[in-house]
RNA sequence: GCCGGAAUAGCUCAAUUGGUAGAGCAACUGACUUGUAAUCAGUAGGUUGUGGGUUCAAGUCCUAUUUCCGGCACCA
């Protein structure tokens, strides 16, 4: 029952042990759990009686470290029968539970005080551990669920990671800087682009040059959908808590819901999602197959009360947009449907040099409905995901769909490499039965929709922060909340007029366009244009002026252009413009 | 929600074992009138997140609480 490891995994997981070990010299009734390893990092998880090793701990167990490292590790294997090993672990319920993934043989490790079971064949590396050639950085100091369940204890959790050698330690802590750099809430501040305040935790104040930015983003998804047919429609914030009830949010979502007792005594909640306002607009008229497919799309902030731990800058937020749209269709559709959302997809991430890795999300054990259905909804989603991205193109995640249909997820990490759901595109055959949807079909008959609910972005909020670390907050043109910034070279009264009808023209093209007049000296308006990311900036002085010349400098170049006038102002005109969409 | 950590000027950060809260940038005022990544001088800015406590004395110790940070669980 060994498992088969790569060479940083198994790095990593010698570091692991090393650490328990040292744990173990120090807390002496500490009980393993394990030591997991990936590519990436290990985790030690190791009951100590309640007790948590804080990270101020650290520099005492790297100490602890190095004293046992400067010995040469006791390493042995052996192997024992089932009851031996049950014995050498009576006091270890971890252990114990674990031994009955065994059969008979039971490979064990020792290392100095630690016995463990001997998951990986990590000896030589431990019995060749020295001071100088165990590299390894202790990250974190958390805690875990026992086996993954909020039911169980929690049990401490040291993070880290092992390297080969100084080089590569070295490179994380580089590449661990940059990503702190780019991070988006270091970026928003920066930049100016929103804010959080301690009364209303998770839900972003939007500054003016973040709101540009986010309506630039809106702009652009409106074009893209009412080319393809979108309906948008805007609906109440709080609703009654019967609607709740028949959507079946209350019974399932009650806890994630803002909920209210209004003057009269009704139960009121602000809604989560848009689905039920969605589809009273659908119900609110007879529709025929003709009508089908129904698009209505929306933008309506939804507030959903997440749990204090998990608010994370714009990437978990308690107050957000979905770019969402409920489409109502024919079962006889939903293939088209979703090749039709697809190609919206990609063209919108495109748009923006994103790619993404969808998630297929298959029937749960608790689902409702036909199963047959079920399964054929499935094989429709397999066939347009092959067809789309290819068979290796996408995961698929058994039994994780919601309980009123399959999914498919669009996943996208931050700089730190942290995966993050944004588009989701998700089938749904129970809410058409729970608000008894009818359509009329061919033969005058009334049959169920199926609907699709779909959004692209995902949350707006969380697009603008993984865009943010995407571009390291330097926007491509189109989006950037000032788009080009005007330097003149002094304050004569002349060149001010000048260099307010240049502006004049930019804005009267729609190009977000500022002059820098503030009493400084060139350099430092041209430091603090770049500091700012602006796109381009204008360096306007006589010599502009006498001879129709635009002299540009683009973000990040440490060379300024000169143009004429009017080549300048349409290149500049032309790279303002959001891109637009074309209908096939 | 759970575990650990943090909170000092608008921002980034100092402040020795408890002993007079500081700096840079930003802001403001003035001078300079500027040609390509920081001009000079000055001024102002704080109940150290909030509430309790210990102490002759608290930014520093204890306690409660709020928010944030890193994980975990959660994520229709």
């Amino acid at each position: 029952m060994k498992k088969i490891l790569t060479d940083k995994e198994k790095i990593n997981y010698a570091t692991g042990i090393i650490v328990s070990v040292a744990i173990l010299n120090k807390y002496k009734d500490a009980k393993l759990n394990q030591v997991l390893a990936t590519e990436k990092d290990f985790n030690v998880d190791i009951d100590l009686n309640g007790q948590f090793i804080s990270t101020k701990d650290f520099s005492e167990l790297e100490e602890l470290i190095k004293c046992i490292l400067e010995k040469k590790l006791v390493v042995k294997t052996k192997t024992v029968d089932f009851n031996k090993a049950k014995e050498i672990f009576k006091d270890n319920p971890y252990k114990l539970k674990q031994l009955l993934g065994f059969d008979n043989n039971i490979p064990l490790i020792y290392v100095n005080d630690l016995v463990d079971i001997n998951y990986a064949g990590v000896e030589d590396i431990l019995m060749s551990s020295t001071v100088k050639n165990t590299f390894y950085e202790l990250l974190n100091s958390s805690s875990a669920y026992y086996e993954n369940d909020a039911n169980n204890k929690q049990i401490d959790r040291i993070n880290g990671i092992g390297f080969k050698n100084k080089a590569e330690l070295k490179e994380f802590k580089t590449k661990l800087e940059e990503a702190k750099k780019r991070d988006h809430r270091k970026i928003g501040k920066e930049l100016d682009l929103f804010m959080f305040d301690d009364t209303a935790p998770g839900m972003p104040y939007w500054l003016p040059n973040g709101l540009i930015l986010f309506n630039n983003l809106v702009d652009f998804w409106r074009d893209v959908h009412k080319k393809n047919n979108y309906l948008e429609f805007s609906a109440p914030q709080l609703n009654n808590s019967e609607l709740w009830k028949t959507s079946g949010h209350w019974d399932h979502y009650k806890d994630d819901m803002f909920v209210f007792t209004d003057a009269d005594g009704n139960e009121q909640a602000l809604k989560p999602m848009s689905c039920p306002n969605a589809i009273k607009i659908f119900s609110s008229k007879q529709r025929s197959y003709k009508d089908l497919p129904l698009r209505f799309s929306d933008i309506d902030v939804i507030h959903r009360n997440e749990s204090s731990g998990t608010l994370h800058g714009l990437l978990r937020v308690r107050m957000f947009r979905q770019d969402d749209s409920h489409n109502f269709v024919m079962e006889s559709q939903i293939k088209d449907e979703f090749r039709n959302i697809f190609e919206i997809a990609k063209y919108m991430y495109e748009a923006f040099g994103l790619t993404f890795r969808p998630t297929l999300s298959t029937r749960p054990d608790d689902f409702m409905g036909d199963i047959n259905l079920w399964n054929q909804a499935e094989r429709d989603l397999k066939e347009v995901l092959d067809e789309n991205f290819g068979e290796n193109g996408y995961d698929i995640n058994p039994g994780d769909g919601a309980f009123y249909g399959p999914k498919i997820d669009l996943y996208m990490t931050d700089s730190l490499k942290r995966k993050w759901q944004m588009g989701t595109i998700q089938l749904d055959f129970q809410l058409p039965r729970r608000f008894d949807l009818k359509y009329t079909n061919k033969d005058g008959e009334p049959e169920i929709p199926v609907i699709i609910h779909r959004t692209i972005y995902g949350s707006l909020e969380r697009f603008v922060g993984i865009l943010t670390e995407h571009y390291n907050g330097a926007y491509p043109m189109w989006i950037a909340p000032k788009q080009v910034n005007i330097i003149p070279v002094h304050d004569g009264s002349e060149l001010m007029r000048y260099v307010k009808d240049i502006n004049e023209e930019l804005e009267d093209s729609k190009v977000r366009s500022v002059i820098d007049d503030s009493n400084e000296k060139i350099g430092y308006k041209i430091r603090r244009s770049q500091i700012e990311k602006i796109p381009t900036t204008f360096i306007i002085g006589n010599n502009e002026m006498e001879e129709q010349l635009i002299s540009y400098r683009n973000y990040g170049s440490q060379t300024t252009n000169t143009e004429s006038y009017d080549e300048a102002m349409i290149k500049i005109k032309t790279l303002s413009k959001m891109p637009q969409y074309k209908r096939r």
